[in-house]
DNA sequence: AATGAATGAGAATTCATTCAT
DNA sequence: CATGAATGAATTCTCATTCAT
């Protein structure tokens, strides 16, 4: 369903199809260090202990494995957000989660975290291709939500939610960005620790600033 | 090896390295067009109107080109948000400035912008080698207008200025990727029109969030 | 290397070795539709209706199918043609055979025909390994009719009866192609009809030159 | 205008364009030695002394250069064709010039005749594509004199003048067959001699044959 | 300085063949 | 006997870079 790679004959197949996960793990970690371009598909095959081959049996082609990736992070994170925005919670607390949602994602995934914020873009024909609709989709839930604390007064009417939604998530992503670039000089436990601070202040920041308009008057 | 471009011999001639300038223009345009690795260096010769072999004689390579880039244009970035930095403004007065400078705003200096949201994230391997300090530093002057907002006692506290700094940048950095996955339905004004829309309304959101840490006692 | 075949174990089995008869006319089948190249072996099990390896079960690799089918096919041809060849009836009621023969016009044996039309040109290695001999066979035979012909003073002597024969086959060899080559704008019956028509013609047309020595004095 | 290729953008350099020639008889050879699919490019860039690269500098790809040995020696052969076939002179006349004109293509060189009688052949998709179009045409002008041989009464009208083109030029082609997959016995110049003599008594067979159906009566 | 034809190293991809099940 | 997932050698083609003009 959210898989778009037409190849997997396999699938059903009971150790097979871990085979598939094996090599989507692998160029996850060969992507993060040296980039889309400069991964050779030979070079996922030996991180996924396969032949070079064997990648065209799951895969189209080396765009289809970082297609996939995206989307098959992204697909999983659409469905829980689906969930969590659509909870009967207050909308302020459905942000935060939706921010949790979003680096917990990446907890611990530093790598995983590079992939989508720094590689996918490295093509633009990959990214506006498949990541658009993706990205789309997931930019209109948390709009939605935006827009529901609109609706009922909690939140700031004179900001459109589209452009709430699209600040929010590029915070995040400019977060992870550091995160993900930053050298290696701290431990990864610190790091995570920080990133998951900077996500919190981030997250009042914005829903103060959501709320805001209402002390302008 | 790790110095960069030693060619440059010409530089402080006359009238041949306007030529350079040429080719780095055509280079920001192609890049930002179709990405640094799907851009052949033809390419860039086509645009700039010289020859293959000419983009050599002012550049060790392909890589010297973007690397170049950035170098000449953030640091041009740069010093014009230092000089904004250092105004003698309300702190949100000049975030709001910084803003419209990010985006291109200002002075219609749109290719600036562009090296920044497209450029950056080109190349994982020279970004971090060469990009990642020189972001760094822009973050910093962008974070230390608003640890000035803070000590003046305008902006919150419990906000570290690097994660507001990175939140902010990160914030126009998504509506500019937005701007540019949008497909080419509405004419370049009115998107243009819709860019500065949006970057306001992000920049009230932005400012009235940082100021509100006063509200919560 | 140069002696084939020594795979077929099974030959003298008695249900299990249809299949290889099975394969080798799934072989004939898409070979002639695409060509021995651009025909996968896995598109000749698909057609047969075996997996990939079985293949190997009852040939030495891919050649050693286009071999077989040479040998076994041509030689089956070769053995119609013997016989027609040798029977009691006048030369050019022979002739009038063989030309059936070779369209597969005979019989409803097309698929023979195929063989020699289609598969004769499909490898240029095999073709001079293996193919070459077995037409030269064939090609003699024709040859020993018409200079039959001539001995008994039906046709004409100022031509060579090889020479003759190649024309002949040649003649019918680019009948079928251009039949081959026509776009599928007809129905197969219709085609059918027309090329039986003009093997007709082809063959009063070279019956008469080959008597036409006569007309000369 | 009967070149195919879009890629040659020299063309006019003097000694540049000769190198296009280079390689297009180095393909010549090597495709006849040992077909085209065995044929690697660097096989061709090798005969041709120039890298691999070049060959992409002049052609599309590997189909290309073979599809444009067709279209250069076949465009060369209509354009004379059509000159004879205009001519002022018997019927019976111009179709013994064909004959040897269409030898005459080949004359003492086997190479070319085994490109284009056998391994033009091997990948159907280029010859449906590319060689049908011109081939019609090399046949719609053999037919053309036939007719008009047929509108004067010399040729019989019970055979079509398309189906005794291609019985023609079918007879020729199965001739030059031979010749070229003869092994090397005899020197080149005997064996020229002799398909010089074979090709004359398949004209006057033919010949014959196109005048026979008047003897019927 | 400028050119652009030529180069050739390098990478993606295919597919015949094998072999564990 | 049969299978078909896995293999990896082999090949085409691209494109950054060079260098003779």
């Amino acid at each position: 369903m959210n898989t778009h790679s037409s190849k997997p004959k396999h699938k059903s197949g009971r150790g097979s199809s871990d085979k598939r996960e094996r090599i989507l793990e692998a160029a996850i970690r060969v992507f993060a260090q040296g980039g889309f371009y400069a991964t050779r598909v030979s070079d996922i095959a030996k991180e996924a202990g396969v032949a070079d081959g064997t990648i065209y049996l799951y895969f189209e082609n080396k765009d289809d494995v970082l297609i996939s990736i995206f989307q098959d992070r992204i697909g999983k994170l659409i469905e829980v957000l689906r969930e969590v925005a659509g909870r009967d919670e207050p909308v302020d607390e459905r942000v935060r989660r939706i921010i949790e949602l979003q680096l917990g994602l990446l907890e611990g995934r530093r790598d995983l975290a590079e992939v989508i914020t720094v590689n996918l873009r490295q093509s633009s024909k990959l990214l506006k291709q498949y990541g658009a609709p993706l990205f789309t989709e997931y930019l209109e839930l948390i709009a939605s939500v935006i827009a529901e604390g609109q609706r009922s007064g909690v939140f700031r009417e004179d900001v459109s939610s589209r452009v709430a939604a699209r600040a929010l998530w590029g915070g995040l992503d400019g977060l992870a960005l550091t995160w993900a670039l930053g050298g290696g000089d701290k431990d990864d436990a610190s790091r995570d620790a920080a990133l998951k601070k900077a996500a919190h202040q981030w997250g009042e920041l914005f829903l103060d600033g959501l709320r805001g308009g209402t002390h302008h008057a």
